[in-house]
RNA sequence: GGCCCCGUCGUCUAGUGGACCAGGACGCAGCCCUCUCAAGGCUGAGAUCGCGGGUUCGAAUCCCGCCGGGGCUACCA
């Protein structure tokens, strides 16, 4: 088989344009000249297979896709997309990409359908501030019935981990920010953006540089000194030292252009060219930088709208000027969205603020609450509504009513919300939510506990505290003689009754009447007794505890 | 240092030239209700709208300068 298996093969239309797809089909080995391009640039760090196609003369289909065998990494089929113009072929394990794919889906800009992304790096615990980037984009795509893709920008190979990875899905996956595409690895693409550097270098906007470290640094240190922005000197563009054996690539920031865009939250946003440095693109391990890494991406998913934290916005035009010289297509906008802020007012931080989004679930917070909370973090629907269901904030959601500056993460309004929510929360429901903080509770008793809890938890843990006495005996009390009077009325008066809240509330309350004592004279003595402290209304107070428990720490304090 | 973003009660915010001696919410204080704790109701304290100049009959809202905070300036994202 040469290539591209005819069965395979879905044919583009004739001409198409740079960067479009040509043809999904099955690679089986194949190799051109591009390999040897590719090998300068080092072996590839990652595992995947990256085969290489010739141009396709005139542009045409498929049958011009390469014929050799002689590089395709020893055998094996392999399903790949080409691509025209610069040639590449992409891995194409995940088969979701082939879709979109389609040279159908390039259109004018402003019929684009909405794809946005949500790209964590998996290098560190996930927090709220990733958790609430993934809700504007969750929230927007579903208000503009739009797509949300997750991908994952695990390039630096040092810091990304399995386990952080795991936070990422565990925690949206709580959260019920599902994804309707992925998740993309960019990891796993690696050859795909070596061939975008390569395609880079041919036309003259990248080119390598074997400066060390060392000489970076003596570059920046004499910048310093002269008190001059340090950009990069070029040095490898006009006299490049390649006999050395560790290399990257920069991308050659073109001279005396002003990027601009449109930022949604921001406005209209502008920047000179000329006060970036040439940045890196590929690494000297043949690893993407992510400056390099996510507008391809975005690109090549066709993502719409860039919606992430503000810390990017500087990124930005650099990553624009990759996009143009790859000749892609820009996103249509982007929205920069204000940095979560810790108490101090500094950017919360992974290290020193370890909110992993999944403590909350285990410290009690509703999933609903969490979400209802985090929306109001920088975004507010123009009315005083305060409590939103999902469906009610995707319905209401509104990019142009996101805040510009930063927000401190408050607590005791997540924790307002929270209550607020659980109250909500028809009773079963609450019931089960309960569950895995109660395991000492048997359904039944765990029913029963809810309306002594509803009203007065403010997280899901707190039943645990309130109920606290149904498995630690209180302090004897030490009461007065009429407290005992009325304690041991009580007492007799509980033997017989039905041990439920309503018949238990039924017999105090006659009791109380009859003997002319008021409610806190006959139930305080009660609670001491049994609870010790503060607990739920005393017939519930009681009627969660087996009688005979109850009656006899009524009994032990007399 | 350079570039960029931001700046209304403690916190989240409403506010886009007059209806604002700035509204809501959380939190806080008090009162009511009440068997403790909550919940609920009512009341209250809390912002010279970062500062200084302008423009205007009139500015939180427009302009300029400054200050403060943050981000980027990495072979981290």
């Amino acid at each position: 088989m040469t290539g591209i298996a005819a069965d395979e093969v879905e044919e583009a239309p004739a001409g198409g344009q740079p960067g479009h797809l040509l043809a999904v089909g099955l690679c089986s080995g194949q190799h051109v000249e591009l390999l040897q391009r590719e090998a300068e640039l080092g072996e590839p760090a990652g595992g995947v297979g990256h085969r290489l196609v010739r141009p396709a003369a005139g542009g045409g289909g498929g049958d011009d896709v390469g014929d050799s065998r002689a590089g395709c990494g020893g055998g094996g089929e392999q399903r790949v997309l080409v691509l025209v113009a610069g040639l590449e072929l992409v891995p194409a394990d995940q088969r979701q990409w082939a879709r979109h794919f389609s040279p159908l889906a390039y259109g004018p800009m402003a019929d684009r359908p909405v794809r946005v992304r949500m790209a964590p790096s998996p290098t560190g615990p996930i927090h709220v501030g990733s958790a609430r980037t993934a809700l504007f984009n969750v929230l927007f795509a579903r208000r503009h019935g739009g797509q949300f893709i997750l991908r994952i920008d695990d390039t630096d190979l040092e810091r990304s981990t399995a386990a952080d990875e795991e936070y990422i899905y565990d925690g949206l996956g709580w959260l019920g920010l599902l994804w309707d595409e992925g998740p993309f690895r960019q990891s796993e693409r690696l050859d795909l953006y070596r061939q975008h550097a390569v395609r880079l270098i041919e036309a003259g906007h990248a080119y390598r540089c074997y400066c060390t470290p060392d000489e970076l640094a003596a570059e920046r240190e004499a910048a310093q000194r002269e008190k001059r922005p340090f950009r990069y000197s070029r040095r490898c563009l006009r006299d490049a030292p390649s006999e050395r054996p560790s290399f990257v690539v920069r991308f050659k920031v073109p001279g005396g252009a002003a990027i601009e865009f449109e930022d949604l939250i921001r406005g209209h946003m502008s920047f000179a060219s000329d006060l970036i440095g040439d940045p890196v693109i590929i690494k000297s391990d043949g690893f993407p930088t992510y400056n390099f890494a996510s507008p391809i991406d975005d690109a090549l998913l066709e993502i719409s709208h860039v919606i992430r934290g503000e810390e990017h916005l500087s990124n930005t035009p650099t990553q624009l000027m990759i996009v143009d010289a790859l000749g892609y297509e820009r996103p249509q906008a982007t929205a920069h969205i204000p940095l979560i802020l810790a108490p101090d007012r500094t950017k919360l931080s992974k290290r020193r603020h370890p909110a992993l989004i999944t403590q909350f679930r285990d410290w009690g917070y509703l999933p609903e609450a969490m979400v209802n909370y985090l929306a109001l973090l920088g975004w507010n629907p123009g009315t005083e509504q305060e409590i939103f269901t999902i469906a009610e904030l995707e319905a209401q959601f509104d990019l142009a009513r996101v805040q510009q500056s930063g927000a401190i993460f408050d607590r005791q309004k997540l924790d307002w919300i929270n209550a607020t929510q659980i109250r909500a929360l028809p009773p079963a429901e609450l019931a089960a939510r309960l569950a895995p903080f109660l395991p000492g509770l048997d359904s039944a008793r765990l029913e029963r506990a809810v309306p002594a809890l509803q009203e007065r938890i403010k997280t899901l843990a707190d039943g645990r505290e309130l109920l606290a006495y149904l498995w630690q005996e209180p302090e004897v009390p030490a009461l007065s003689a009429e407290e005992k009077e009325r304690l041991a009325a009580a007492t007799d008066a509980l033997r017989a009754a039905e041990w439920a809240p309503e018949p238990i509330e039924a017999i105090l309350e006659e009791l109380r009447e009859s003997r002319g004592w008021s409610r806190s004279e006959l139930i305080n003595p009660i609670r001491k007794a049994v609870a010790g402290g503060n607990s739920p209304p005393i017939h519930h107070t009681l009627s969660l505890l087996p009688r005979a428990e109850a009656t006899g720490r009524m009994e032990r304090a007399l």
